[in-house]
DNA sequence: GTCTATATCATGATAGAC
DNA sequence: GTCTATCATGATATAGAC
């Protein structure tokens, strides 16, 4: 065997520094040369590894999506442990969705940041090319959490459910994209410190998803208090 | 005068063609060819005109947001004028600031789909070249709702109805661009044709958001039911 | 099989003639 | 204000070295 064991094979160079470079310059403005050139690879071998660079994204955010539903499922398994066979409260199912993915962001390794704001831009993206969200089993995991939150709200009909499940979701992916965030508080009265802080993001927005979650049916419309 | 009154302008002819275009294919997939080829212009107008493509789209987004915050506005006033003095409900305040963009997607000509998506797509690139969500009109408009919402919610630190302002917007951008509804609903047992309707989108959307405006502080961590 | 060097083609942008 | 080059860059395809 003439492997060499003490590099780093071509695909993992060229998938850290593109996950790195993809991070700081987005997607579009991130070129293939930046991305070889500092990976010290050729620049055909994206083409040739991944096929074109739009896979190279698909294949990075695979890899976070994996990771991350792993340990989402490993939250409400553990949940559900605890509970023997009583439901769940929608709170803890909500904990190990959103709070598993939020929890991403404060570590600085897991490149959670870049990972949303790429996921968020593949999902306004008309040419749905990278499907990740759709994928088997990232849509596993998303239907067993959909299924506890049935069983938690047993009076809610399960349509209403799923959909707020969907606006829980797109309340989640734009706060953390962050992007609004730096402009929205610049009139408000809110420090910047404040602002910045990830805990209290978290505290929040769970707080905000819980009342979305649990709000009567139709209550707008029906117009009471 | 030489003027020619019954041809549109050149610039009139681009950023009606580019919305059309960007509309269809995103901004990264179409190229200014296309654009000038659709409008039957040069290719070089595009930069007399705008500067570059980007500053094209940004002009095509002012162009909607200032007309959409026209509207918003007016629905706010009519609502105070209705109310005389008296501070406004919640809900009649999200109708006229989500309402009225919610609305948007039902008539055609708008373009309402496709405005959204660019501005989703806006605000998740990091060179946030594209301002026009922080410009000053826009911004004042958003002001004056957030007020409109301190008044209604007394009781409610100002610092959270901003960021509950800040996540009824994710929300609401992302039910919007559409990205998830097709996915989503695959594996669940909804039929297309509802998942498809805007009016049943808006009363479902409605009511999340206000559910979650008005969810206790901090209920999750408190841990009450 | 893995990677490199090179070629081709489309794109955004610019300069200068008209 | 419009048009015709022309450029620089980037994505992709191919041929071939190791």
């Amino acid at each position: 065997m003439n492997m060499n064991l003490e590099e780093k094979k071509t695909c993992e160079k060229l998938m850290d520094c593109a996950e790195k470079i993809f991070a700081e310059k987005g997607y579009d403005k991130a070129s293939i040369r930046e991305i070889t050139n500092a990976a010290n690879v050729n620049l055909a071998s994206v083409h040739y590894h991944f096929g074109s660079k739009e896979k190279l994204l698909q294949k990075l955010l695979d890899r976070k999506l994996h990771w991350l539903n792993h340990q989402r499922l490993n939250a409400l398994k553990t949940l559900e442990k605890k509970s023997k066979s009583k439901a769940l409260k929608p709170s803890q199912i909500l904990e190990a969705f959103f709070g598993t993915l939020l929890d991403m962001l404060d570590e600085k390794d897991y490149g959670g940041e870049m990972f949303l704001r790429l996921l968020g831009r593949s999902s306004l993206e008309p040419n749905c090319i990278i499907s990740s969200i759709s994928n088997g089993k990232s849509n596993a995991v998303t239907q067993r959490f959909r299924d506890a939150l049935f069983k938690a709200l047993p009076n809610v009909p399960k349509n209403e459910i799923v959909w707020r499940f969907h606006f829980m979701v797109g309340a989640t992916s734009y706060a953390i994209s962050g992007n609004g965030l730096n402009k929205l508080f610049v009139t408000a009265e809110i420090s910047e410190a404040e602002s910045v802080s990830k805990r209290l993001l978290k505290k929040r927005l769970m707080s905000f998803l819980l009342g979305g979650l649990r709000s009567p049916i139709n209550s707008f419309l029906i117009g009471k208090k």
